[in-house]
DNA sequence: GTAGGATGCTAAC
DNA sequence: TTAGCCTCCTACG
């Protein structure tokens, strides 16, 4: 489930359930017990996020690194946790619990390991010292495609493959066009577009991007139904007709991952 | 029961 | 460009 969205929506769940609180930490799995047993009963004094990557702060020891990657899930709960399985990565216990799984990346790091990362990072639509200028700077340079732009996180944080998808359609940008290509209009209008789609992300827990006009009530279809869970436009939605003009979905695999566009509404 | 795919990324070729 | 990481869920027998 993780696109940027979801981790700052970790970052604020754990700086209300377990922030300037002591924790307990474990690794019922076993992959994480060095780190866990170093915070364990410290206390969680910050919770950040920067694109997919979560930090969680304990004081002088440091901080716990977290990347979701492809398969990582977290559950986050009021109450008593439910019996560890053993693929818990890392479970944090105060008023509520949190279970981390199949995290790519779940490590402690210090402050210089922690802005390495940052560094590496480009602007994140959803850190509010952050703006466009310096993932403008890259798109407008560069020769490679804004559907791959859109997805380096050096370029531009936090976006993955259905923001990629939606952001793409809703601006009516052909996915293959070349960066250097997009005008300055439309990155702006793009990535005000994502500060907003993602912030309502975060809110609702999920990726929703239709316009009021084009919602399943609006235009009397049936709801989506899918594991993603959200409203969309082309995300996965290849071989069925566009919501706005009819034509078929496509699909085509780019750079290892699957890209969904509307060659009606988005002409190359 | 098994195979395959998924909202990600990196290292190695 | 490909394999590998690592977990969960669905589709298909």
């Amino acid at each position: 489930m993780p696109e940027g969205h979801t981790i700052h929506r970790l970052a604020a769940d754990h700086a209300e359930w377990f922030g300037g609180r002591a924790v307990r930490a474990s690794s019922p799995q076993g992959k994480f017990s060095d780190g866990a047993a170093l915070v364990d009963g410290q206390v969680l004094s910050s919770a950040e996020a920067h694109g997919k990557h979560l930090f969680l702060g304990f004081g002088g020891v440091g901080w716990i690194h977290i990347h979701l990657g492809l398969f990582g899930k977290y559950a986050v709960g009021a109450g008593t946790a439910p019996p560890p399985t053993e693929t818990i990565r890392l479970r944090l216990v105060a008023d509520g619990y949190a279970d981390l799984r199949g995290p790519t990346t779940c490590a402690l790091i210090t402050d210089p390991e922690k802005q390495a990362i940052h560094d590496r990072l480009g602007p994140d639509p959803l850190r509010p010292v952050d703006d466009g200028e310096k993932a403008w700077a890259r798109v407008s340079r560069s020769r490679t495609t804004i559907a791959a732009l859109l997805m380096d996180q050096k370029v531009i944080a936090g976006v993955g493959n259905v923001y990629r998808a939606e952001v793409l359609f809703r601006h009516g940008v052909d996915p293959y066009r070349p960066g250097r290509d997009v005008s300055r209009r439309e990155w702006d209008a793009m990535w005000a577009d994502l500060a907003v789609l993602m912030r309502e992300g975060v809110r609702l827990n999920r990726i929703d991007t239709v316009r009021d006009e084009h919602t399943p009530e609006a235009m009397g279809r049936p709801p989506r139904v899918d594991d993603h869970g959200g409203e969309v436009y082309v995300y996965r939605r290849a071989h069925l007709p566009c919501h706005v003009c009819g034509a078929e979905i496509r699909t085509e695999a780019l750079a290892a991952r699957n890209l969904f566009w509307c060659p009606g509404c988005q002409p190359a």
